[in-house]
DNA sequence: ACCTTGGATGTTATTTTATATCCTCTCTAG
DNA sequence: CTAGAGAGGATATAAAATAACATCCAAGGT
């Protein structure tokens, strides 16, 4: 079991069903579960991990399980994806619409969310300077977390 | 045959090659070869992608074959990966060190590379702040292009 | 010229990640 | 009831990337 976070699993959970429902989408169990697994974990997970994990529940679960729940997740805006890493992470802010913004570190495989202003609007300026309608940015920073360094 | 950019193939690659000469690599054959395919294309291109038209002049390449040169390339800073497309492409920039910045058109597959010194700079301080010490940055931008825009 | 050596490439196989397709079940709007 | 949509089950396959080991070959010292 993963350490204690900032709220309960179970108030994240249903939060995430009542924004879900607010925008006419269902939590479904299944779903439930897969967001439970993410919440649960300390760092981000590949749909494979997640698949191993969701057997222990339920056995029939295959790959088309879990991107099914994944996607839909997403949609939700519920987790990000992870593209360095080909994993997925629940949003330490949940379903706010916001570009993904990562730290990534290379030693402990941790990855921390940020929201940095200043960089989303400068990206979004120059996008428009371009004529370029902006749908959706990511933004990864591959290094080494502050834990990490100091230990080195 | 791709239509002409600014700078000739085979002035690119032979500013590539200096490049790498500098830092006491090699741009052999293959790995020009694969550049050369790169430079070539209007968009990005995905490792099995660059492999078909590889085997036109190399036929026992395979996916090592492929993915040794890519890797190679992106070391020296002459290539990009684009993580929402699991694709490849040149740098506008050669051999320069920059975060990568791109914009990719959901219509056309067009990227084009941008580079916005606010945003780098914020995301910079930002992973200060954290005590993160950052080592390569990835932005990636969804949306439509301004011809794709327009067009709609 | 002749080794030696490390980088580069060849070769085979496999792993990891993701999607296509078709079917069944359930719920509900009409 | 009953069509239609959404959710999930099931099977198969595609796409992306890597592991491991063999061979080659270019460069530098002798
Ligand atoms: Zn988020
Ligand atoms: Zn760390
Ligand atoms: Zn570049
Ligand atoms: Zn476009």
């Amino acid at each position: 079991m993963a350490a204690t976070r900032q709220r309960s699993i179970p108030a994240r959970l249903d939060s995430a069903a009542k924004a879900c429902a607010a925008r006419g989408a269902r939590l479904t169990e299944l779903r439930r579960q897969v967001l439970a697994l993410m919440l649960d974990s300390d760092g981000p997970l590949t749909a494979y991990q997640l698949l191993d994990r969701l057997r222990e529940m339920r056995e029939r679960a295959v790959p088309p399980t879990v991107y099914r729940a994944l996607d839909f997740l997403m949609e939700q805006r519920l987790i990000h994806k992870v593209e360095r890493l080909n994993a997925f992470m629940p949003c330490s802010d949940t379903g706010h619409d916001h570009p993904a913004q990562f730290l990534i570190c290379r030693q402990c495989g941790r990855v921390a969310e940020i929201e940095d202003r200043v960089a989303a609007e400068a990206l979004e300026h120059a996008a428009e300077r371009q004529g370029f309608h902006a749908r959706s940015a990511v933004v990864e920073i591959d290094g080494t977390c502050a834990a990490c360094f100091h230990r080195a």
